[in-house]
DNA sequence: GTCAAAAGGTTCATGAACAGACCATTGACG
DNA sequence: CGTCAATGGTCTGTTCATGAACCTTTTGAC
């Protein structure tokens, strides 16, 4: 037999995950953080519901539920009747106004690596698809949104876009999905960083490097940048979270 | 408001994720992959079923029928009283007797990407860390157990402990998942490829050179030879399947 | 103006999952 | 040799989640 003295009990440990949460509490988190990364943008309606809780192989009451919560949160509002349905109403705060987080050391520390780790790759593999049009114009068209965000709160929400939309043009659902986890884990964070119009611009100057790399297909250039991105962005938050 | 004619309704779609399955189906899933994984080896005791369902996060119930459906599959057995328990009886296959599983195109594509950017970005981690002398012993112990595995169902096996290894030293728990997952994605998959000698020999000095550069703190270099590895079995994989 | 369609709102019966108490078995240890 | 602690096995009441049917409100189309 393969002995392992030395890792035994190790491999347990780390793999056995502690899975999912209720229902209700997902569903909430789910929606809630599609809303504030900007998914789901101000004044735009919310898929109606039975459509929506399909999408989210959920039912329509925990739904229902979750949507409820939102509302209590003053995220969303709804109305009933043609045309009515549930739509957006929150306005990202103005980042540095926010109490500095608490700081969950080891999982922000987490988030960080992971982060370094998936959004290169994503743009790696987004550099190497075949990407329509469409696609590339939408890519841009994200890139651009955030060097024209008017406000440092649209500007947040923005560049979550932008970052999922890399994602998405990589094309691998798993790894759209770790992105989504990334930015979530770290949205309230990045929320806390000041910003200061130098950030902001170097921030878009390594926005349009990554962009500039995927539309040659530069895979490695992609990546290049997108890690020079992340290293930046992760700097910030050391040094300001401790 | 920021203008997104292009990507609109592109984001909803591929953010939102059809949320978790039944917990049964989970718990099974998740035991089943960790003892095809050699997570738990042949012979050894899975926990107590009262820790364990605490550490799946799963009600003991629900854990007992997830460890009946394992009993009828054959991967363990069960006994009663003091030092009774679930021990592991699965033996791995033979790699090439199973029938090439179905092919869910998309999916294993997904799943190759997913893990030529997660694996490597493990590797690169690991590097960076500040390995305890414990953690060098482990590593190197795991590649060598991939070398000196004495058949080819036991070689797929640690090679799947020997990735884990990685990711475990790693010290994320994100990434420790994520590598988890395409494991388990890819694992009846390369089961599948058959085993030529110059294959495992050479497979096995890419491992080494995975674990030379971590042990030296080499991250490039790390992630460079994990890549190559991975690129290397995605071939095999695609060839054969594709 | 009317009406039908498109939304949200309500209710209820059924099953899944959980927590916890308790039972049964068995081997380790005194 | 006996005992008791560690382990799996069983039962039960409660809470969560689902699915499906049905109600109410609103408004755009005719």
């Amino acid at each position: 037999m393969t002995e392992s003295p030395l890792g035994a009990g190790r491999l347990p440990e780390a793999v056995l995950r502690p899975a999912t949460a209720n229902v209700f509490e997902t569903t909430v988190e789910q929606l809630a953080t599609a809303i504030r990364l900007g998914v789901f943008e101000h004044g735009q309606h919310l898929p109606p519901e039975r459509e929506l809780a399909e999408r989210l192989g959920v039912s329509r009451s925990s739904l229902r539920d979750a949507i409820a919560a939102l509302r209590t949160s003053g995220l969303v509002t709804t109305r009933r009747g043609r045309g009515g349905g549930t739509l957006v109403t929150y306005v990202a705060p103005v980042p540095g106004s926010a109490r500095p987080p608490v700081r969950r050391g080891v999982a922000l520390a987490d988030a960080l690596d992971f982060r370094r780790v998936v959004e290169p790759g994503a743009a790696w593999l987004a550099a190497r698809q075949d990407l329509s049009g469409d696609q590339r114009s939408w890519l841009v068209a994200s890139a651009a949104a955030v060097r024209d965000a008017p406000d440092p709160a649209s500007h947040r929400m923005a560049d979550s876009r932008f970052h999922l939309a890399v994602a998405t043009l990589s094309g691998s659902p798993m790894l759209i999905e770790s992105v989504t986890r990334a930015q979530a884990a770290l949205g309230e964070m990045l929320g806390a960083i000041p910003v200061l119009e130098r950030n902001i611009s170097h921030s878009c100057d390594q926005h349009d490097a990554v962009v500039g790399a995927i539309l040659r297909g530069d895979a490695d250039r992609a990546r290049a940048a997108m890690e020079e991105h992340c290293d930046a962005t992760s700097a910030l938050l050391r040094g300001l979270l401790g």
